[in-house]
DNA sequence: TTGCTATATGAAAATTATTTTCGTATTATG
DNA sequence: CATAATACGAAAATAATTTTCATATAGCAA
């Protein structure tokens, strides 16, 4: 299958022609031309022949112009025009957090669709079932782990986290093979956070990641690895928006978990507004 | 202009005829079918003539059959099951996540909306000129004042943060009126944070506050009041959603104050993030 | 250089998809 | 029952897209 959209383009464009190119670049800076115009009206305002364009729309991967138009349509309701101008063009507050807020938004929206539901699962069935839950992070992420924790130990699981490196390494060794490791690290390579895995390796317990990085050396080694999904090319802004997605995904698992404890006569929609109503701020 | 998608389909339905009918339940049933077919493919099947479903495209508000297929095309990527609330609503974990990330998304869409200009730059300028600024938050909201800490803190802001009620309250009334106080409370009203704000009132440092509710007691009260917005029906289920928002709010004005501290703070922050690299692996 | 080959491109033909026209059937209305 | 209005399908007309084919251009070997 073809691609999703203007992503799809961008990875054709080094192998494409001349004209390709000139095609390729006009799309991906008005791609709403594309899905309301023919493929002769396009062709005439680049100057290029309807084969050209038509050759165009093979050769990156679609059947035609039109399932091409299909694949953009989605692209264009919602045009975030501020995601592509960086951050420094403009230092207006208000332009910041539009930028900041549009990448936290797209990193959701990435995120929930790169989350596995099999892997949701079992992370879900080890929270349930483990002796003991522990939460671990370092730098930014140890606020992650702490905020796991206050969540989880009010809905009985019995979790715990730690504020500092040193805390987090020596409990970790202390793990059985019936406890659980909880680890949040958007690069899924800081060293104190693959120090701490090895660690916990050694004890048998099991092991849950989420990281912003699947092939990283922590998302390869765990049991379980979720992961967070971002399209930010700035690694500062990627952090910034991956930790809500984190955060989010704890959110998903602490629901899941309240409803699978109160696994009762309830309807299931009760059982989702009890489980959100047990979140008190 | 056309309504969007399936809904507009919905509304012109009691005007359409019977073969018209069939048309439009097999669009509702099937939009992919629409969007992947053409126009003789899809008339064969309900078994009605061309020209029929071509005036029904027009009848229902498009130029033809490719701007249906055109409209359809968004509303199939993410088949939004959640939105019907009579579907299955499990307790599956993909499910629940799936519900908490599209009310996170809608929380941060709206809070953006929401977004008051002349304030973020007041509280921009505040954090940039304040001798000294903390940050409070009681119960879920304390793990939000530490994060703003940790970030600012990075940045050369002299910023503070403390993790329970008791030393927040002492170390309040020890403001100066050169001071800045950034208090996160999603209701406004809760009772510990209302003290707060009062003491530090009495000390003549200016007031932040993130709340969900602009006529809260606090968002009257303090000199800079940003908010938060979500849709969630139930007061409750905001929390969630609302946190996320909170932090993003705090990732702009975190990202604002950099970019205006120039080379004075980016000399400080590279030296962190340069830090923080050489612990990767 | 010359001649060969591969690739790129446009014009026009061929194909395919869609819309319009037109005639008949059906239903409603007085 | 007659008449008008509407619905509908078949086929013609039109529009859009793809393919074919001829030519141009660039790279390259002798």
């Amino acid at each position: 299958m073809a691609q999703q959209g203007l992503m799809g383009i961008r990875s054709h464009y080094p192998r494409l022609s001349e004209k390709e190119k000139k095609i390729a670049d006009f799309i991906l800076e008005h791609p709403e031309k594309i899905v309301h115009q023919t493929i002769s009206q396009v062709a005439d305002q680049l100057e290029v022949a309807d084969a050209t364009v038509s050759r165009f729309c093979k050769r990156i991967g679609y059947k035609g112009f039109q399932a091409l138009k299909i694949a953009l349509a989605p692209e264009i309701i919602a045009p975030n025009k501020m995601l592509h101008e960086d951050v420094n063009d403009t230092d207006e507050a208000i332009m910041v957090a539009e930028k900041i807020f549009q990448s936290n938004i797209r990193t959701l929206e990435n995120t929930l669709q790169v989350l596995n539901k099999a892997e949701l699962e079992q992370a879900v069935t080890l929270l349930l079932e483990a002796r003991r839950v522990e939460f671990y992070g370092f730098g930014g992420s140890n606020m992650v782990a702490m905020d796991a924790y206050h969540k989880f130990v009010r809905s009985g699981v019995p979790a715990f986290a730690f504020p500092d490196a040193h805390l987090q390494l020596m409990s970790a060794s202390q793990l059985t093979n019936q406890d659980v490791a909880f680890i949040f690290s958007h690069s899924g390579a800081s060293k104190d956070a693959y120090l701490l895995l090895q660690t916990v390796k050694k004890t048998g317990a099991k092991t849950i990641a989420i990281t912003g990085f699947p092939k990283s050396p922590i998302g390869q080694q765990v049991n379980i690895a979720l992961h967070t999904s971002s399209e930010e090319t700035d690694y500062r802004s990627e952090a910034l928006a991956s930790r809500i997605a984190q955060l989010s995904i704890i959110d998903a698992l602490y629901v899941t978990v309240i409803m699978r404890q109160k696994e009762k006569a309830q309807t299931s929609v009760e059982k989702v507004r009890n489980a959100i109503a047990a979140t008190k701020m």
